[in-house]
DNA sequence: TAGGCCATCTGGTCCT
DNA sequence: AGGACCAGATGGCCTA
């Protein structure tokens, strides 16, 4: 139901003040260095070709090493002299490839492809690691690379306006930032997470003020028309996503932040404490994540990350409704999974506390 | 089947 | 010489 839930072009159009937003693909600097490297490669040794894996054999090719690679080449010119139909090599001499260097380059090969796996493995883990600590996270539905890290940049975004402004983000704007740039797949899930309900915003503006700022009374985001829905579960929706983004349900909701209602119960055995930054929308901080649902063909879970009580009781008066969201329940659902089903452990990010005290002042 | 995402292999470049 | 980093190529897996 979620599905296109938000145009992404429409939804953007506000932000366009972060700095390199405007071209990500542009942005895509391919190296220039290739571009003078036009030369003939030099003398390269020649790797045995009964590697495995092998995927890169253009280079070989291109540079016409066959079986006469043994014998020692001219390395005075390169490519436009031709000798005949073939361009000579430059660079270092080849030497011949006794068994003793054909070994010791396989060795020397593998040592190299094992510490790329390494390197490789650190890497992702490291990107598994800066999943934890943006908005969305599932550990049985990862984000991909790419969007992580655009989600994480526009992450960090908002929250320096938000120190830099002093005051509370606008929803709206919050959740365009967020989203700014995201694959629509990803928007529909990072929306999904914040779930934006018409309903409680329309109620919370109506029957509570200005506890946030909206700017269109009829909730629509720049003209997504969201109409208010009535979901049979306020905090729990399903929606599929597509490429990178399984089909999945997710649930933690807008709903759940700005609901008035009980605080969560923080001696549920369900409660675990924070494990995440806080997604901060209106200075609602609270440690754990929102629930999922658990009749998903797949088990997705996605959650919207609570976090932030600096202590480890979150204050009634913020009116965080676990679970039950717009139901105003009073204890969170029987269906929130294990917080760490949803969330692995992790630290948390630094600017917690200051954040956390600023928006309970 | 096409396209997206990913892991892996590979060679080039730079640095120590 | 060897390690780190990078980017291209390739093939596998998955989903629409």
């Amino acid at each position: 139901m979620l599905t296109r839930l938000f145009n992404e072009q429409a939804l953007l159009p506000d932000v366009q003040k972060f700095p390199g937003w405007a071209d990500d693909s542009a942005s895509d600097d391919s190296k220039t260095k290739d571009d003078e490297n036009e030369h003939c490669p030099q003398g390269e040794e020649d790797l045995d070709d009964d590697m495995k894996g092998g995927s890169s054999r253009a280079h070989s090719e291109i540079t016409g090493e066959d079986d006469e690679e043994d014998e020692e080449v001219d390395e005075e010119d390169c490519g436009e002299d031709v000798d005949g139909d073939r361009p000579k090599r430059r660079g270092p001499k080849k030497r011949k490839m006794t068994p003793e260097r054909i070994e010791r380059s396989k060795v020397r090969r593998q040592k190299a492809n094992a510490r790329e796996r390494t390197r490789m493995h650190d890497l992702n883990s490291a990107l598994d690691n800066l999943r934890k600590v943006v908005p969305c996270y599932s550990k049985t539905q990862k984000l991909s690379k790419i969007e992580t890290l655009k989600l994480a940049r526009n992450y960090i975004w908002a929250l320096g306006e938000i120190l830099r402004n002093g005051k509370r983000p606008d929803v709206v704007s919050y959740v365009q930032t967020l989203c700014k740039g995201l694959s629509q797949p990803t928007t529909n899930l990072v929306a999904g997470c914040l779930q934006l309900n018409s309903r409680n915003f329309l109620t919370e503006q109506c029957q509570e003020g200005s506890r946030f700022h909206m700017p269109n009374p009829a909730f629509s985001l720049h003209g997504f028309p969201y109409q208010c829905p009535r979901l049979p579960s306020p905090q729990c929706q399903s929606g599929s996503s597509g490429h990178g983004l399984r089909s999945h349900s997710y649930c933690s909701s807008y709903d759940a932040m700005y609901a008035g209602g009980a605080s969560p119960d923080y001696n549920s055995p369900d409660y675990e404490g924070h494990h995440s930054p806080p997604v901060c929308v209106n200075g609602n901080f609270s440690h754990r994540q929102e629930s999922v649902s658990p009749n998903t063909e797949r088990g997705y879970h996605y959650s919207m990350h609570y976090a932030g009580l600096s202590g480890s009781r979150a204050p009634a008066a913020h009116g965080l409704a676990y679970g039950s969201g717009a139901r105003g329940g009073g204890s969170h659902s029987e269906n929130i999974p294990p917080f760490h089903d949803v969330h692995g452990g992790h630290e948390r990010a630094p600017a917690y506390e200051e954040l956390n005290a600023f928006f309970h002042t």
